[in-house]
DNA sequence: GCACTGGAAACAGAA
DNA sequence: TATTCTGTTTCCAGT
């Protein structure tokens, strides 16, 4: 096998991202774990059950949770996790895995030194790779153990980047900005130049025969192998050259400029949208890279899961069939970087390690003993080192340093951390518009996300009273009825020009582009988002990648999660985090989705009646408000369309009339979720809503919430509740610590806002939850950690794997990973209803009309 | 000329 | 299996 020796680009951001990868040195307060998440999400989603109550019971809280997909990595080098939920074939390509993992880890020693070793490939199994989550399973590479930029060029392992990539930048647009690029691509490209004989494309009936030779990529003279083959693949590259190379982006663009007159020239999708091969140089068949876990969509899961369920299938099998080494290789074919763009390549020979300082964790600050935990972090890691970020002459980078970055473990951006902690709390003063259209590589740039009221979204951090400034991170959060995680689909693309007046850093953590900003306390701490935009990758690209869960299909709901980490005089860091409301990117959604913004009302009594007015977009004299109740599977115990007054509705209006609940007799707040309907299809997300018991006081249905204010002040009558409460469960609002409020906090469906931003008055409880520090030792099982008073979190000085690394993938306790399935799906969380509901199916007063099938 | 935007055509895949 | 409906991606044109 070709030795390639790559300098590892030690520049960089990695800083930020390796502790993002989150080793874990923060203990979260509920690490979920990223790449686990998914399978454990899955697993929440197939089944729910009163599980997820007692999930939440204190007791049964984990203890470290490993972040999801850390889970995965966490499985012991060596140990070919078979990640929970991934087809035993998939995993077995991993197996690669054991080797692939141990070369990851052989960098690093069981002790934690990292080792060194001439030049190599290192190929990472792609287990557990699927989302930028997983980092932590690649984490365990040099780079991560070392500061980028101290590790020596030479000695640098290769790590197979493209385990997640992203996508393949080969299609990047011109228009495109560079930050608009997907590095993954390159890493891509990374790994095509490395041949595995094995690995071959060629080898395997399923790839395309188109692969090879295409070898080299003239600018950079590496090989381009497999990444050929992605090349080939993308509508973009010419059949048989490197994008990057003699053809120039105009004049391949050029060649294709309009549209194509046959399909050749659009983007065609063949399974798992490979494309069709137009010319005889595209393959024909990519090899089924596609992930043979199903992904969870909003429809899919909750019920709808059938629908990729072939496709899963077929992968799987794919995946079994195809030429193992390719599996291992971990490269999709397909989704092989192409171009050679900037990503990798650029900076590899451009970037001087280290350039970005700011990243570049101090190395004082990498104790020995700390590697460890510096080894989950990331497995994007790769791509990260690589990416190729204007800095900003601004030097708001450099403070941030020690603190955000300069720890060499942050959490992870799938765990799940809390908004507030101790006189802390990150708050998004001026919410994002409900819908930006985001943009392909293939496009311009459609400028930055906006507020509703025009302007831009604001982000501001209380009770920060230091002078140092503080990095505020932003990323693109997923807005589905699970865990809060990096978005699969969508990255955060920076924004500059003269329109916008914020400076910003990008960086990539594990897959996941992460924007930086800086707060300034001059400026109290408050950071106005007007440079952060959102990029669409395509849905084959991203479902290709190995390890990749989750489908692109109708999954274009984002939410902007920020995060700061506030370095603590124990030398520890609060990571506080907060995500904004979620965003509808896709332009069709947008314009026919209904979209509930805001209700007048957040609960009623059982007997319903009163009337609750609903502001949003997209609402139609036909439109339907349709209240449910749903069981942890998912399935409706209760439906009932709420009468309308179809007089007021308007475009962005719907009053409607409570329905009243089934069962009258409730003794305690009941959660159920409504939506509005516009058709088939066609419904908005579920919202919140409370059934208080008749002769309770309309009010606190819950114990004492951040939101809970809010859904009983929304009451009718009240004008709309500012805020929208969207049934996005935000588990890990919910603190770590399970003896605290963990089971209050586990509501079926935790408005997202919660997290988001709390209102000023928000109860001290989720603040003791929120604990937001992690200990690098994460010591306490799970949740509930030792935490120092103050919530805020001693890192250990041990370096922890556990929670990302440990041992063997330790399914994260349900109680965090589970996320809620989106609304009343659990009412068991409260602690109440969960015994009535089989009692009551249906009440008789409300005649259930057929409705579509559960989301 | 560039960054945005809005709109819609061309496709692909699901229903 | 054919058709229709939806959702995605790309391209065009205007600001």
């Amino acid at each position: 096998m070709p030795s390639t020796s790559f300098p590892a680009p030690s520049k960089f951001p990695l800083g930020p991202p390796a502790a993002a990868c989150g080793s874990g040195e923060t203990l979260g307060p509920a690490p979920p774990s990223g790449g686990t998440m998914k399978s454990a999400e899955e697993e929440h989603y197939s089944y729910a059950s009163p599980g997820v109550s007692s999930a939440l019971l204190p007791g049964s809280a984990q203890p470290s949770l490993p972040a999801p997909g850390h889970d995965l990595q966490i499985s012991a080098p060596g140990v070919p996790a078979t990640a929970a939920g991934q087809p035993p074939g998939y995993g077995g390509a991993v197996d690669s895995g054991p080797s692939s993992y141990f070369l990851s880890s052989g960098h690093v020693r069981p002790n934690g030194a990292p080792a060194l070793e001439s030049p190599r490939i290192e190929i990472t199994s792609y287990m557990g790779l699927h989302h930028g989550n997983n980092q932590c399973f690649h984490d365990v590479e040099v780079e991560d153990i070392l500061p980028g930029s101290r590790r020596p060029p030479s000695t640098a392992t290769l790590s197979l980047p493209n385990l997640e990539a992203y996508r393949d930048p080969s299609c990047l647009s011109p228009a495109s900005s560079l930050s608009s690029r997907s590095c993954n691509s390159e890493a891509s490209s990374y790994e095509s130049n490395f041949s595995y004989p094995y690995a071959s494309p060629q080898t395997s009936p399923w790839q395309s025969p188109c692969v090879s030779p295409k070898t080299t990529d003239p600018e950079e003279g590496f090989p381009r192998g497999l990444g050929a083959c992605g090349l080939l693949g993308s509508p973009r590259h010419s059949p048989s050259t490197s994008p990057r190379t003699s053809v120039t982006e105009e004049s391949w663009l050029g060649a294709r400029t309009s549209r194509p007159p046959s399909p050749c020239n659009k983007r065609k999708y063949g399974l798992n949208g490979r494309q069709p091969s137009c010319s005889p140089h595209r393959s024909p068949t990519p090899s089924p890279r596609s992930s043979p876990r199903v992904s969870v969509t909003d429809d899919t899961w909750l019920g709808n899961s059938t629908q990729y369920t072939s496709s899963a299938i077929v992968a799987a099998i794919n995946a079994l069939s195809t030429d193992g080494s390719l599996e291992l290789d971990g490269v999709p074919v397909k989704a092989r970087k192409t171009t050679p763009d900037h990503c990798p390549s650029v900076a590899l020979k451009v970037e001087p390690a280290g350039e970005d300082l700011g990243t570049t964790p101090p190395t004082a600050e990498f104790l020995p003993e700390e590697y460890p935990s510096f080894q989950h972090v990331r497995k994007g890691a790769f791509c990260d080192q690589y990416l190729s970020v204007p800095q900003h002459p601004y030097q708001w980078a450099r403070p941030r340093s020690p603190t955000a970055y300069g720890s060499p473990s942050l959490p992870a951006l799938d765990w799940q951390l809390p908004s507030r902690s101790g006189p802390y709390e990150l708050r998004i003063e001026v919410q994002p518009k409900p819908h930006h259209r985001a943009h392909y590589e293939t496009e311009g740039s459609r400028g930055a996300v906006k507020a509703s009221a025009g302007g831009h979204p604001s982000v501001q951090l209380h009770g920060y009273l230091e002078n140092e400034p503080l990095t505020l991170q932003l990323f693109i959060g997923t807005a589905d009825d699970r865990l809060l995680r990096p978005h699969a689909f969508y990255q955060v693309h920076r924004i500059t020009g003269k329109t916008v007046s914020t400076t910003s850093h990008e960086a990539i953590l594990s897959n996941t582009k992460v924007l930086e900003i800086p707060l300034l306390p001059e400026n109290n701490m408050r950071a106005i988002v007007d440079c952060a935009g959102i990029l669409k990758l395509r849905n084959s690209d991203i479902e290709l990648r190995k390890g990749e869960t989750d489908i692109g299909r109708k999954n274009t709901r984002v939410r902007l999660v920020f995060r700061v980490h506030i370095p603590q005089p124990s030398g520890r860091t609060l990571s506080l985090q907060v995500a904004s409301n979620p965003i509808e990117c896709s332009q069709r959604s947008a314009q026919e989705l209904p979209l509930v913004e805001k209700q007048s009302a957040a609960s009623c009594p059982v007997l319903g009646g009163k009337k609750m007015v609903l502001s949003g977009h997209n609402f139609l004299q036909d439109s339907k408000v349709i209240f449910v109740e749903k069981a942890p599977d998912g399935h409706h115990i209760w439906e009932m369309e709420a009468k309308m007054d179809r007089e007021l509705c308007k475009p962005n209006s719907l009053v409607v009339e409570i329905p009243p609940f089934r069962n009258q007799r409730i003794t305690s707040p009941v959660q159920v979720s409504f939506y509005v309907c516009n058709g088939k299809r066609k419904r908005s997300q579920c919202q919140r809503f409370t059934y208080l018991p008749a002769n309770a006081p309309a009010i606190k249905t819950e114990p004492t919430d951040d939101y809970e204010p809010v859904l009983t002040c929304g009451l009718m009558g009240q004008g709309p509740s500012p805020l929208p409460k969207p049934c996005y469960s935000q588990p890990l609002a919910v603190p770590p610590d399970p003896g605290s409020c963990l089971l209050p906090s586990f509501l079926p469906c935790p408005p997202r806002t919660t997290m988001v931003s709390p209102p000023p008055s928000a109860s001290p409880k989720l603040h003791d939850l929120s604990a937001a520090t992690y200990s690098k030792g994460m010591a306490g099982p799970g949740l509930g950690l030792p935490r120092p008073a103050g919530g805020v979190l001693a890192v250990e000085e041990t370096p922890r794997l556990v929670g990302v690394h440990p041992g063997p993938p330790q399914p994260p306790p349900p109680a965090l990973l589970r996320p809620q399935p989106c609304g009343p799906a659990h009412p068991s969380a409260t602690g109440h209803q969960l015994p009535q509901r089989p009692k009551a199916p249906r009440s008789e007063s409300t005649a259930p009309r057929p409705l579509p099938p559960p989301e």
